[in-house]
DNA sequence: ACCGCCATTGAGA
DNA sequence: GTTGATGGAGGAG
């Protein structure tokens, strides 16, 4: 039986020695209370005072290094105790006496938050001086004046004025945080023999990167050594250990490079000492999505000469026995099972505590890594709880939204002090939201001395990271014929009143649902007239009964997004899940509106048009698939599907080898061209967004199956499936209908152009010449110019507005 | 006698 | 390279 401790001495260790868990987690603590009040903090000035205390304490400090202050009520001598620690937990010393009275007054009833920089270096075995500073809520100011000033200390008003001018400049760093990472000379490194899938060039380079990740005990370079200490020039701090170093980091490759492929090569290769992993059998550990991945063409064979135990911990038969997973070479689990297993035992309670979180690991993989983005999931919790030596995130998306984003990743991989929110805090989140230069380029520093990034377009040594085949795109314009245009101008132009009306108004925002549903209506009229349904031609929001209201409100939210096209949700700003739509007809994901009804209780207001909200009448979308019948029966065709069928009829004709991906974001329309393309004779399979993820896998598997008879064409549907599908069997693509967000139409792309596609990709876009399709291409691209992931801070009104004069756009008003 | 200046000295809560 | 208390030498009134 191996030793099950791998942090050693350490100064601010994990292990569970209670007596360094005390300090950690007190100092933790803070740190998390921080979170729950986001930063909202104004600067109200700084002063000057001393700590005491020094020779019974071994914490350091140097000059410009930033310290905590801690409260210690419970301290017999001075209940105002406040306690001084540097980055690395260990204490330094006590505020003194008269200023900590005045200190704890303010800690204890949340007036402002207390941070401390030390400003001169320290030889002083008794006292030094420390600079602390206030941070606050603009309405607390006066009463932190007022109590600092009446106990006769000075407060010096802090630097006034943000620096708005460099915003942009920021964005534009931030949005790049994770481009040109990589150019740095890492050697390639061959795999052991068992991976028998040999590894294209950047795969060794990146197995080699993660080798020496784990292996090489330099430090990142953030770390100086001075002397016989370690100084970190972030924090301006040292410690005389040699801080703990990450081992592992971020694979952040673009998707289709083969990152699975790599880990599971690093798995094999670099067992302890750097020796490839053979005979011994020691626990590692793999946690996984359930996303079924296939990966690229290269298929993860090992050779039968090795003994790999693998387990599948999933299922409510899994085996929870500690020893049997230790035994175990490598464990594959979810995110779901890892968390539900953490959240029942409660995480640290002994006993009955997790078996995935009593096992120590050599190496813990997040696969699907962008998962765990936001630390305050339980998943995330149960993520950064595991023991393990080596850690590694793999995530083909990089965060970009948002630095707590960031943070999680930082503290999964524990880079040394950043796991800690308070420094992550000062030295990262604030500096950067408030637009200073230097915080985002330690930020940058800090990513990048733990990320491996490459994307498609990526050179090494001038030469292209991986070869893939051209890609072309090719836009198809469709002319409707007379009866279609008479029909489309008909409610072209009843749709124009309606929401020119709005606009004179200025109740675009309030109507938007509606807005939105005339909008897709027209879309839908592009592709077939059969996508319509039965929705009746006037939405008015005026309602007579409750049930009407409901039966109305409905059938808005079918037409919002039952259709597959893709809305937002103005809270969290992402696509919507769980949809709900409330009385004032608009649409957003049911926790996320749950969370702001409870917080703001009777006075719950949309934060659309502030129209008030009830929990009760949240509608949800009822599940009815009855009238797919009826569209089938009377048949008829249209513009676009006659377009589409020629095509792929041409297609056939010249080379039957190819295949083809036919998308829309309407499923629907996909079942409506089921028809043809039976008639033709062709052979297809279908994937949407409605089937299991087994039958999923099924469905791929036939598609990219090169038996005989397998079929040609995959009808899929835009946003169907997670990240990581394969679909490299197909090179056309066929995009029925233009998407709102073009992001989402390369995504869907990537699926076959990617690593194992032979053939150059063509992809054809369907546009109904003189429609809102020709007009929604105008503002995609407009889109893609004003990308505002950058901070992700843009307000949702703000967003809104610009939506209004996207709608005018769209609507030609 | 007074005061600013300097060196000396000691130093949790 | 700090800070604060203390005390003494020394200059000005």
């Amino acid at each position: 039986m191996q030793s099950r401790r791998w942090f050693g001495g350490a100064g601010f260790s994990f292990a569970d020695d209670p007596v360094t868990e005390t300090l950690s987690q007190a100092i933790r603590g803070t740190g998390e209370e921080l979170d729950r009040e986001p930063d909202t903090g104004v600067l109200f000035g700084s002063l000057r005072g001393s700590v005491v205390g020094l020779r019974y304490y071994t914490g350091v400090v140097n000059k410009g290094e930033m310290v905590s202050l801690v409260r210690q009520p419970q301290n017999p001598y001075d209940r105002n105790a406040v306690m001084v620690a540097n980055v690395y937990g260990s204490q330094v010393g006590h505020i003194k006496r008269e200023l900590a009275v005045l200190l704890a007054n303010i800690m204890d009833n949340n007036l402002a938050r207390v941070e401390g920089v030390v400003p001169f270096g320290v030889t002083n075995q008794f006292t030094m001086s420390v600079v602390l500073s206030f941070w606050g809520r603009e309405e607390n100011r006066d009463a932190v004046v007022r109590q600092i000033t009446s106990r006769s200390f000075k407060l010096q008003s802090g630097p006034t004025g943000t620096h708005t001018h460099m915003l942009t400049q920021l964005k534009n760093a931030f949005d790049n945080l994770f481009e040109n990472l990589m150019e740095d000379k890492i050697g390639e490194r061959e795999a052991v023999e068992a991976v028998c899938t040999p590894l294209l060039p950047h795969q060794k380079q990146a197995l080699s990167w993660m080798c020496v990740s784990e292996n090489n005990a330099a430090l990142p370079h953030f770390w100086e050594v001075k002397g016989k200490l370690f100084y970190n020039t972030l924090t301006h701090s040292s410690v005389r250990e040699r801080p703990q170093r990450v081992r592992g980091g971020i694979l952040a490759d673009d998707m289709g490079l083969g990152k699975t492929l790599t880990t599971i090569a690093l798995i094999l290769s670099n067992f302890h000492h750097g020796k490839p992993l053979c005979e011994p059998v020691i626990s590692q550990s793999v946690s996984h999505t359930q996303t079924d991945k296939q990966t690229n063409g290269q298929s993860h064979t090992l050779t039968s000469d090795v003994k790999l135990n693998v387990y599948l911990y999933y299922g409510s038969e899994r085996n929870r026995d500690t020893h049997f997973l230790s035994s175990q070479h490598m464990v594959l689990t979810t995110y779901n099972v890892l968390s539900a297993d953490y959240s029942v035992s409660g995480g640290w309670v002994c006993g009955s505590a997790s078996p995935l979180h009593t096992v120590s690991w050599l190496r813990v993989v997040l696969d699907e890594g962008h998962i765990i983005r936001n630390p305050n999931t339980q998943q995330s919790k149960a993520v950064l709880k595991l023991n393990t030596q080596r850690r590694w995130i793999l995530t083909g998306t990089p965060i970009q939204n948002n630095l707590r984003d960031l943070w999680m990743l930082v503290a999964f991989l524990r880079l040394k002090p950043f796991d800690v929110r308070e420094w992550w805090n000062r030295v990262i989140q604030r500096p950067v939201t408030q637009g200073d230069k230097t915080g985002l380029q330690n930020l940058q520093a800090l990513v990048k001395c733990v990320t491996l990034r490459r994307t498609k377009t990526s050179r090494v040594c001038g030469r292209p990271l991986v070869s893939l085949p051209e890609r072309s795109v090719r836009i198809e314009e469709v002319e409707l014929t007379q009866k279609e245009r008479e029909e489309y101008e008909l409610a072209h132009t009843e749709g124009r009143t309606t929401i020119s009306r709005y606009v004179a108004e200025g109740t675009v925002l309030r109507n938007y649902a509606d807005v939105l549903a005339i909008l897709v209506r027209l879309r839908q009229f592009c592709c077939h007239p059969g996508l319509l349904g039965k929705t009746t031609t006037h939405t008015g929001v005026v309602a007579v009964t409750p049930a009407e209201l409901r039966e109305r409100l409905i059938m808005k939210l079918r037409l919002v997004l039952g259709t597959g096209s893709d809305e937002e949700c103005a809270v969290c700003l992402d696509s919507v899940r769980l949809p709900v739509i409330t009385h004032c007809a608009h649409v957003y994901c049911r926790p996320c509106i749950a969370e702001v009804i409870r917080s703001e209780q009777e006075q719950a207001r949309c934060p659309l048009c502030r129209g008030q909200i009830k929990a009760s009448e949240l509608v949800e979308f009822p599940l009815e698939e009855e009238e797919e019948s009826n569209l089938l029966e009377n048949w008829r065709s249209s513009s676009k599907v006659e377009a589409l069928m020629s095509s792929l009829l041409r297609l056939r004709s010249e080379d039957d080898s190819i295949r083809s991906l036919v998308v829309s974001q309407f499923t629907r329309f996909l079942t409506i061209l089921e028809i043809p393309l039976r008639e033709e004779g062709f052979k297809f399979v279908r994937l949407d967004g409605t089937m299991s993820q087994k039958r999923r896998a099924q469905v791929i598997q036939e598609f990219q199956s090169d038996a005989p008879g397998s079929p040609l064409i995959m009808l899929l549907s835009l946003k169907a499936g997670g990240v990581g599908i394969n679909l490299s069997a197909a090179s056309r693509v066929f995009l029925m209908d233009p998407a709102w967000n073009p992001a989402a139409e390369d995504q869907c792309v990537d699926r076959c152009h990617r690593l194992g596609q032979k053939r150059d990709v063509v992809i054809t876009k369907f546009i109904v010449k003189g429609s809102v399709e020709e007009n929604m291409v105008k503002i995609q691209r407009q889109k893609q110019d004003l990308v505002e992931k950058a901070f992700g801070t843009k307000n949702p009104s703000e967003r809104k507005t610009s939506r209004v004069d996207e709608i005018r756009a769209l609507m030609e008003l």
